[in-house]
DNA sequence: TGTACCCCGTTTTTT
DNA sequence: ACGGGGTACA
């Protein structure tokens, strides 16, 4: 057992210590929060004897959340049986809805538990489907913007009465109405969006007296991190399980605030006595993570802001390697850079696990397109977080899209996207149909669809179609159903015996591995994709496709297999070891997704297709079912599953083991590195151009900023790009440098290379050697041109050392008068400036084309 | 019914 | 640049 307070300092210490009543830990940057919560948890159990599972911890990242529970385990020296939940906001509600939700019930009304969780493409599609019934132009007033709008009121608990009162023109009073039918046509699919999942959680705790007092009897000691991110309905949770006792922990930093956007509510770390009188706070301000000259720069920034408190980080680790600032010429050579330094970085530190870690940051997804190629031209492996996530695959969505419906026939999205993919003939005159007969008769497409068939409300054709689709669900259906293994057992005992040693064909719905029960534990990691010998493996021959066949090393030998045989019997000739699943059991996971993929032939359309990306689709294909796999050995249901990938979040991709990772700055918040690249330090990137013009995204843009520059532990390196461009246009901007640049003390940056003296002067990075394709730069020398500074930077904006009283910080004036070159009208001398920063208008007489007024932004000048 | 092409917005950040 | 959605055509 490790000693659980010896190594804190006393704030720490007090932390973990005060275990009853309201308890608020402003915990810094890099102050050792995690462990002061784990410890805490421990400290509970261990030394005030609480029961672990009367603990409830909630984070907000199925990340964090399992970090935080596997730490509680190993201070617990995995001696417990009972564990504390540990989960994060969305999930415990998810579980608490799946369990408790028809006690909402009015009647007949109401969700149940079988519901499905909608996600955002989910939701637009609602909505449009909405607008599109409303008559509503979708262009004027986008399905976006409302969905934003929907997702604010119900993030301040507003419902669609409340809206409407509220609305003071035309499109608000539209938005309410949609929202209204929003929520009708939620309910007829029997789902919820993330949104609800919280708000409904609050309704039925707040309804029902019964489930709230077994909730709060259960759970008594109740902790919440990053409490500055929490929005009304989460704050309102947390009340309501926090009942009486109060025993509330709230872990949060102001500072670290990110998520106003998505409803967060800082007041509800800056107003925590208010809300618990007695409450008491510890201050964590002892950094541990960075050296002072990283703090003292993060510190500065943020200090910028003035909705703040106030605090001061401090740390022992005086000193410091200076802040690294490169300007590049344009986006691509910046990510050179990157890779450059990345290189040069786990050389040195070669293999060491603990310091060989380094990130790069950037404010938006679509900055990561560079950094990766540049990444790949060095062949430096990295790992990247978010982005396209495997769940939001095509494919993938598919077979979680037949799943769902399985589950919940109710739920007219899946049905939608699964009802004529791979195509059968079913086609958008079908549907409209059946969407018009599920209005009219108010009810789900699926019954809808029932109807149809029953009543023969469309044409034969459609109907023959519609029909083995129905079918299909419900043999789907069938096979969740316990009685349905029972059936299965006799007759896997037959064929046990009469088959042997053909070939085993995919067509047949083969599902158990003989070996499933020796070989689970490594069939998952056997799996290996990128290096099985796939000449071995036909890839585009489904025959071998099994989700439990480690391929070419654990071939089908000793399966027993059948010819094709018509389903649903079918499933069972497979099963060769029938005590594998008891009589009473109904259909494993794994076998349900093979019977989909078979019966559906969305494998056969994939091969038919035959190109390289239907292959990567297969493969795709394959790793959900070892997903599937797992699922089932950790004894997961089905509509557990489909909760884990409905809840599965970019950021929980994030292996510490990586050596490179590349992901948003949001997505870094909790996260630390040896050396961290922060990109793009731009006026319109980072701060993003969404926030100018609103002091209070700009502050929060500002702390994201913080964010960033504290996950660094040793060393962070700040760069730009003077021209970059945006939405693959043809032509190259110019930017400035962001204003959190000129925000760092200059004593505590040096510049890497690049510019920061005269125009001209400037050392240009170099990329390896080996590497040539950096010299044709972009614009094919259209643009800011490879001898000299981009126009930008050279005129001294922002990072640069002359650097007037505040308020003037952006000397202006010395480009006038200097030499320039456009792209198409050739040489010229600057006349005068106009217009404020971001939007300025340069006079320029043209040797050849007279004097001409330009955009600096769209402009691309360069000096010559 | 399916496909080919054109237009449009996209890039804030995520459970 | 790119993908989604809408329209026109086979």
């Amino acid at each position: 057992m490790q000693p659980l307070i010896d190594n804190l300092n006393p704030e720490q210490r007090a932390a973990v210590e005060t275990t009853d009543g309201p308890l608020l830990i402003l915990a810094g940057a890099g102050s050792g929060k995690t462990r002061v919560i784990t410890s805490r948890i421990a400290w509970l159990i261990r030394e005030k004897g609480i029961a672990p599972d009367s603990i409830l911890a909630v984070t907000f990242t199925n990340k964090a959340a399992s970090e935080m529970a596997e730490r509680v385990d190993r201070l617990l020296g995995h001696s417990s049986l009972a564990k504390p939940l540990i989960a994060t906001f969305h999930s415990m509600c998810v579980r608490l809805l799946r369990r408790d939700i028809e006690a909402l019930k009015v009647g007949n009304e109401g969700l149940t538990r079988a519901f499905a969780i909608y996600d955002e493409n989910d939701q637009q599609a609602i909505v449009k489907q909405v607008m599109r019934r409303m008559g509503l132009d979708t262009k004027q007033l986008t399905p976006r913007t409302v969905l934003g709008r929907i997702s604010w009121a119900k993030n301040h608990m507003v419902d669609p009465q409340e809206y409407y009162l509220a609305s003071k023109d035309p499109n608000s009073e539209r938005i309410a109405h949609i929202y209204q039918s929003y929520r009708a046509e939620m309910r007829k699919n029997n789902a919820m969006d993330f949104d609800d999942l919280l708000l409904e959680a609050v309704r039925l705790l707040k309804v029902s007296a019964e489930v709230r007092e077994r909730y709060q009897r259960r759970y008594r000691y109740l902790l919440v991190d990053e409490y500055q991110d929490t929005n009304r309905p989460q704050y309102e949770l947390m009340k309501l399980l926090a009942g009486e006792a109060k025993n509330v922990c709230a872990v949060g930093d102001e500072d670290q605030s990110i998520y106003s956007w998505r409803g967060a509510d800082i007041r509800n770390i800056l107003e925590f006595e208010k809300d618990f009188p007695n409450a008491k706070i510890v201050r964590l301000e002892q950094n541990y993570r960075s050296t002072q000259i990283i703090l003292e720069a993060a510190g500065a920034v943020v200090a910028n802001n003035v909705r703040r408190k106030g605090k001061k980080l401090w740390t022992d680790r005086q000193g410091g390697s200076l802040i690294g600032y490169y300007e590049a010429p344009d986006g691509e050579n910046e990510a050179l850079f990157i890779a450059d330094r990345i290189q040069k970085f786990l050389r040195e530190a070669g293999d060491d696990g603990e310091h060989a870690h380094c990130a790069v940051l950037y404010r938006t997804n679509s900055q990561s397109r560079l950094v990766e190629e540049a990444l790949r031209r060095y062949n430096i492996r990295y790992t990247m977080v978010g982005g396209f996530s495997f769940y939001e695959r095509a494919e993938i969505k598919d077979l979680l899209g037949y799943l769902r419906l399985v589950r919940n026939p109710h739920d007219s999205m899946a049905l939608q996207r699964v009802i004529n993919t791979p195509a059968r003939g079913i086609g958008k005159t079908t549907l409209e149909t059946l969407e018009r007969l599920a209005l009219e008769t108010n009810q789900s497409t699926w019954d809808a669809l029932s109807a149809a068939l029953k009543n023969h409300l469309i044409p034969n054709r459609a109907l023959m179609a519609l029909d083995s689709f129905r079918q299909l669900i419900l043999d789907a259906q069938a096979m969740m159903d316990p009685d349905f293994a029972g059936k299965l057992s006799a007759d896997v005992a037959a064929i046990a015996e009469s088959e042997a040693d053909t070939d085993f064909e995919f067509g047949a719905t083969t599902v158990v591995d003989p070996n499933a029960d020796a070989a689970s534990a490594d069939s998952a990691t056997s799996f290996d994709f990128g290096n099985s010998d796939h000449s071995q493996l036909p890839l585009l021959d489904a025959s071998n496709f099994s989700p439990f066949t480690a391929a070419p090393k654990r071939p089908f030998l000793t399966m027993p297999t059948q010819k094709p045989a018509p389903e649903p019997e079918s499933e069972a000739e497979a099963e060769q070891k029938p005590a594998f699943r008891a009589p009473g059991d109904a259909a494993t996971l794994p076998e349900l997704i093979k019977f989909l993929i078979d019966r559906t032939g969305y494998i056969k359309a994939l091969e038919t297709e035959g190109s390289p990306e239907a292959f990567s689709r297969i493969e795709n294909l394959k790793e959900l079912a070892n997903a599937a796999h797992d699922a089932e050995a950790r004894g997961e249901t089905l509509a557990e599953f489909l909760d884990h990938a409905a809840l599965a979040s970019d950021t929980d991709q994030f292996d510490p083991e990586a050596r490179v990772t590349l992901m948003t700055l949001h997505a870094a918040k909790g996260l630390e590195f040896p050396l961290v690249f922060l990109a793009g330090l731009e006026e319109g990137l980072f701060p993003h151009s969404r926030t100018l013009n609103n002091p209070e995204e700009l502050e929060e843009e500002r702390r994201l900023c913080y964010v960033g520059m504290t996950r660094a532990r040793k060393a962070l390196t700040i760069s730009r790009a003077q021209y970059r461009r945006t939405y693959g246009e043809e032509r190259l901007r110019a930017s400035m440098p962001s204003r959190f640049l000129r925000e760092i003390p200059l004593e505590l940056m040096e510049t890497v290379a690049g510019s920061l003296g005269e125009p001209g002067e400037t050392r240009r990075y170099e990329p390896v050697e080996g590497y040539s394709s950096y010299r044709s730069m972009p614009q094919r020398r259209n643009a800011p041109s490879s001898s000299g500074s981009g126009f930008g930077s050279s005129s001294g904006a922002g990072y640069a050392p002359a650097r007037g009283p505040s308020g003037s910080r952006r000397p202006s004036n010395p480009m006038i008068g200097r030499r320039v070159r456009h792209p198409t009208l050739g040489i010229g001398t600057i006349l005068a400036i106009d217009g404020d920063e971001e939007d300025r208008t340069i006079t320029v007489s043209f040797q050849d084309h007279g004097t001409k007024k330009l955009k600096e932004a769209y402009a691309n000048l360069a000096f010559a």
